[in-house]
DNA sequence: GCGACGATTGATATCGATATCATTTCTCCT
DNA sequence: AGGAGAAATGATATCGATATCAATCGTCGC
């Protein structure tokens, strides 16, 4: 009988599609009260509200982005991104754009580094007339930034940070609990020397994902010798200096945690030039899931992040603020995704 | 005075943007008019074209989509890819996006494995009700998908094919020209013995490319022996057999050109897994400037293609056929985009 | 010089929602 | 009970374009 939900999704060869004013006259109410309904209206009677979102669900009655843009204007959203390279960028771009389709928002991507200051790129956006910014890490983090938006009244979302600021709207991952995964897999394994590379320490995240490797270390009784934590910088030429460092130790760590995955394919690198087999001699572990781990043979055991469905979040929470007249505390959300523990071809039990 | 009443109406500092109705006014027409000029419509007479167009130009005019959107329904655009990894998607789609948003066209993503049978996204596209769909190789050169689709009426966009059907709307670089390029380039700096790792023979920019290096050679006077032209698959993995193959001859070339990055980036794990030093004493050339070409140490000397700018093309050309009736063959072109050699860390003149 | 027919143009309705203002209904206070 | 003010709802105009149909203008054949 009901026809799928997805047939209503995509306005295709000219469904019959239910209006407002259908739902109107079904409900019995005028057009503007379903529109006050459906836009979270202050003032409507709980009676009313109940009829008209009974009916909306009846007709499977789906808002018409595009017909709402002509009057309101497409709500636009920044997206400040810092890393072309590397990253999950093309996943992240796939759930932002799907969702931004879906909802009708308009999507500004700007590009910034982190040296010609990244203020630069927000001033950008907030004179094309952006109402919220989506913003990775570091600058989610950045007070000077936040401060920037919030004299603007542009409304931040603040992606994959590990310290949410309070006030501010975030989508992100548990780094403690997946970098305590990813331990406990390598113990689980057999694994007693266990070497860790440092991200960015400007970076919340780094900082967080050491917090639980450490943790769960300590938690199995395992002792971290100093030479066994080297520092990083999320980059690959950073995990081949960190590689070079922890296999030329005289007690080599039979596995090597990198704090992201291009370091760790660094490290798978290294460990080929210095004929070291993977997995057999050194299991290696990533984190973040992007698409060099599985590029790379072997082919990197690491944390998923589910970015994509994370970045349609992080749109919609951004349209919905971008929206609104801010100041409306009860839309800013913190919202944690899923993690999953990928296991690849790059970890295994230590060698006799 | 200065602000116009309607202008506090408008949240945020929206322009007064120029409406149809404002050129129709200044050009002395009805609004009816202007819109068949944009629309191309047949019949005009020259004078009212060249006045309405004069009047766009003089207010810079640019039509609202969101509102044109309301009357035609959005044009939807298909648009299929193969390999989530590894690849320029992110560009792809950056560029993909921001044109959609420009014209306010929809994009539907839809991933597709070469496996399960690559029919089933591009039916799973026309249900949806695409008017056009951007194929990447090797599906624009499938005879059965282009037949699927035309059977459907829906308009095909080659995205980066090599050989494409010249009935085909196509967006493509000179895969030929690039391959000379690279060749040209190793042969400047002194090479002589240049090895060169095919791509996968059934995408016809591995041939191509393969045909430009060659001939590029000859032209030089350089033999090209067998064994320094080995079998690759556009992954890394195919990369890391095709190396090993080519660094264990007894006579070892100075050069390697790859048909791709990632192929390129594995040549480079090996080497260095060999000891052998990049560039000094090989030289690595890739193709395509994947993130990962700037993303590994050191960085890959590589051809660049402006994919954001083809996709945006792609898409653009995609939307135009989609909203026309097709069989209008004056819309099909074919675009050849340019390509820059990007000179980076992984070539140099041979070791003495 | 008349009608036919195609070329050209315009008036008006419409798409699906929101903005604005008017109107009705409810509370609560004096 | 009267009435002020807030809560709740509806009528109508509007956003910027296209669809539709009717009206005008030529020009050509007879």
């Amino acid at each position: 009988m009901g026809r799928p939900a997805w047939e209503s999704l995509l306005s295709g060869k000219r469904r019959p599609s239910v209006t407002l004013h259908d739902v109107a006259k079904h409900a019995g109410v005028s057009s503007m009260t379903v529109s006050r309904v459906i836009n979270d209206y202050a003032f409507i009677s709980e009676a009313a509200r109940a009829k008209v979102l009974k009916s909306i669900d009846e007709l499977g009655y789906r808002p018409n982005a595009v017909a709402r843009a002509t009057r309101t204007g497409v709500a636009q959203v920044g997206v400040l991104y810092s890393n072309p390279n590397s990253s999950n960028l093309s996943a992240f771009l796939m759930g932002a754009f799907r969702k931004a389709g879906e909802i009708g928002c308009q999507l500004l991507i700007e590009p910034t580094a982190a040296h010609p200051a990244p203020a630069r790129a927000v001033v950008k956006l907030i004179e094309a007339g952006v109402g919220a910014v989506v913003l990775p890490p570091p600058l989610c983090d950045d007070p000077k930034i936040l401060k920037l938006l919030a004299a603007a009244g542009v409304e931040p979302v603040s992606f994959t940070t590990a310290r949410p600021s309070p006030g501010v709207t975030s989508v992100a991952i548990d780094d403690f609990a997946g970098a305590a995964m990813m331990t406990r897999h390598l113990i689980e394994l057999g694994h007693v020397d266990i070497a860790f590379v440092r991200g960015d320490p400007t970076h919340s995240t780094a900082t967080r994902r050491e917090e639980g490797f450490r943790a769960t270390m300590a938690q199995a009784g395992l002792a971290v010798p100093d030479a066994h934590v080297v520092e990083g910088a999320f980059t690959y030429r950073s995990g081949l200096t960190a590689a070079r460092q922890l296999l030329g130790l005289r007690r080599r760590p039979s596995a090597i945690f990198a704090c992201n995955d291009d370091m760790a394919a660094a490290v798978s690198a290294v460990a080929h030039g210095l004929g070291i087999a993977v997995p057999t001699e050194l299991s290696i572990a990533g984190f973040d899931d992007t698409p060099v781990a599985s590029t790379i043979w072997p082919q990197l055991t690491t944390i998923h992040q589910p970015i994509a469905d994370m970045a349609a979040t992080a749109v919609e929470l951004a349209a919905g603020l971008a929206r609104r007249d801010a100041d409306d505390d009860r839309s800013r959300k913190h919202v944690l995704a899923d993690l999953t523990l990928m296991v690849r071809q790059s970890t295994a039990s230590p060698a006799g």
